[in-house]
DNA sequence: CGAAATTGATACGAACACGTATTATAGTGT
DNA sequence: ACACTATAATACGTGTTCGTATCAATTTCG
């Protein structure tokens, strides 16, 4: 008997459920749903969750750093993205005040403008996904999530002083 | 027990607990965690991820387009991925028996010796992360993220097809 | 059968991730 | 003042992701 080959692969067979496979799946569909979304307009998801933090700490003094421990990424890639958003205009670098080796991420009006349009997109999308929950589980599935989250997060760091 | 204040930003303020946040960072940091973890063995998680796969199905005939499916990834990046492992003697690309245009995948002896090594850092850091939650807890959490992922999956389908 | 549409793989280029090294500045200790 | 260490950003190289285009082989259908 074969195996019934004509079914979602993807998770049919995978899914036993296994953490890194789920979310190794659900962190590519979601960032290719949303890319195929927002293409649009011309940005990126990356690009998105950019402008999405200079717009929420618009009121603070936001370093490439800063920016790079936001997202969870490196000064290196932070310093390639922002290249290519301070070309289109979107953001610019300033001198930081204190820090002379430090520099000052600001937003400008036509990346807000365009921050706004992505936000409608992403909100669709998140509660499209959110959906697939009931009201009481995805408040344990969040509050799960946000735990095992940290336990990523805290496990890279671990294994990076090591 | 108050705010810690000077525990990572990522997660101490931007968690409102908002489900794309919450992958992307999870995503990022089991990967990174992952990526110094097995540096040693001169492999990336990816590279891994596929090792993973041609060891599960070694019974089935894995076109290069069914591996892009198993990793919800696409031709391109398998492409990509397989021309370095075939170099380093890892995996091999066959002729397919039926389908002149397909090519099957076969992991080499030294590709599945790399494999074994690889799954134990991966079952330990998988425990590590699972830790996190209780039992019950986490018979709950891989249900609920199953049900999460397909739909991000089913999403990002849907978004091809519009 | 034969034309049209589809599929498997690849080439090429842009964007992103990450490691290492480099430069400039800041903070530390003496 | 001095050397020492740490940090912010960048340059450069490798690996991964993804879009578009291309080619060959397969399937569908008139």
């Amino acid at each position: 008997m074969n195996p019934p080959s004509q079914i979602p692969e993807s998770l049919a067979n995978a899914s036993q459920k296994r953490f890194p496979l789920l979310l190794r799946s659900a962190w590519f569909g979601l960032n290719q749903s949303f890319r195929i979304r927002i293409k649009p307009l011309g940005l990126t998801p990356d690009q998105f969750t950019v402008l999405r933090w200079l717009h929420e700490k618009k009121r603070e003094c936001i370093r490439q750093s800063d920016l790079a421990q936001l997202m969870s990424s490196d000064n290196n890639t932070i310093t390639s993205i922002i290249n290519r958003m301070e070309t289109n205009g979107w953001v610019k670098r300033s001198p930081h005040i204190q820090d002379q080796r430090a520099k000052q991420l600001i937003i400008e009006d036509a990346g807000e403008a365009l921050y706004f349009k992505g936000q409608a997109v992403a909100q669709a999308l998140e509660d499209e996904i959110m959906n697939s929950l009931s009201e009481a589980e995805r408040l344990m599935y969040l509050e799960f999530m946000h735990r095992v989250t940290q336990a990523c997060l805290d496990s890279r760091d671990a294994s990076r002083r090591a």
